[in-house]
DNA sequence: AGGCGAAAAGTCAGTGACTGACAATAGGAG
DNA sequence: CTCCTATTGTCAGTCACTGACTTTTCGCCT
């Protein structure tokens, strides 16, 4: 009994969120996922590559975001400002698409292998940036360590944001970069 | 058949190296690694969590030794500093290992699910660095950071440690940190 | 309206990673 | 030589994932 088109994929979603919840990642089967989704296991493996990829699902808008962003930047920017500048960008979507990922945060936080994956996809947007840099021109090697340590300021920016979101993205981004830069020279109380 | 001790884990390493080279990484099975190795497969997974963990057997002495150089670091010092350091101190071990650890990158790179682990094991790296720092007294949050931004030079050392063997990994390391250090600044010839 | 073609779903059978439970055995301590 | 224990073998089973093939549905064209 095949069904619309689309939608199937977001029942899917659903329905594993709701099993998740209910049992837990490992205790839940694809083929429970499926059938509470009106469809067979072998659909579900049709629109996901595998079981984690259910929880994964980043917004296709993404990637050519960023990617646009980078090129987008004025000429003779530094490779972090212009890497800032693209995370910063991204602050509209990731507003939009607050209520899907904050479920699936729990749930992968709760699971290694969930881990292993949500590093990977970092990796794979980190391995983006790095491809964008090289495009203006930016040696690749440098490109990929000012890639990561971008990442690693994004990442710290947005634990921030969601400790306080009465500032915006960019602010918290801005006051990351600047400690990253700080983190290097010789001044630090040890204390608090 | 019951076999001496430990060495059935090396037996099974070399095993599936051997393996790996003659077909590839998917088309092995655990069980024909475990029958070049002499045992079954069920010992397999009593030496390895997973078929890929095989590839990842990382020195015993690594994380004991990188948060000993930690903890040791002088006082005041900044945080990139202090981590510049413990992977300066890890020189030794690398290279007595390289012999081991060459054929692996191969096999590694040539498959995503291994990338995958190979992200998980730099990560868990990572967080056992943020929380040496921690333990210095840096504040949680700017721990992680440091770690995430000190691995990044770490990673971009030691590629170029591989294309240059002739200067030292503590020589790469600095230049690293420094490079890393001047990401922030706008002063880039896009040019070469 | 009726029928057609491709996209999407179902069916079936199979492989391989991994696990729990239990029996068998090697190696060392006494 | 015997007992004790760590390690391995055996067996049966679950589940993720895949290929090959059939069936259904949807949108379109006549």
């Amino acid at each position: 009994m095949p069904r619309n088109r689309d939608d199937v994929r977001a029942r899917l979603q659903q329905a594993g969120l709701e099993l998740f919840a209910e049992h837990c990642y490992d205790a839940t089967t694809a083929a429970e996922i499926a059938a509470r989704a009106g469809v067979t296991e072998r659909t579900f493996f049709r629109h996901f590559a595998d079981k984690r990829e259910i929880l994964f699902d980043e917004d296709p808008g993404l990637r050519p975001a960023l990617t646009a962003a980078v090129a987008a930047a004025p000429q003779g920017a530094a490779p972090m400002a212009i890497l800032a500048g693209a995370f910063a960008s991204l602050e509209p979507m990731l507003l939009a698409n607050r209520p899907f990922t904050e479920p699936r945060i729990q749930v992968i936080a709760a699971n290694p292998a969930l881990i292993e994956r949500a590093e990977a996809k970092a990796a794979s947007l980190t391995a983006l940036l790095a491809t964008a840099l090289q495009q203006r021109g930016v040696e690749p090697k440098l490109a990929g360590l000012a890639a990561r340590a971008a990442m690693a300021a994004f990442s710290y920016a947005t634990t921030s944001w969601r400790e306080d979101p009465s500032l915006s993205l960019a602010a918290h981004l801005d006051r990351a970069f600047q400690t990253l830069h700080g983190l290097s020279s010789p001044n630090l109380e040890p204390g608090s």
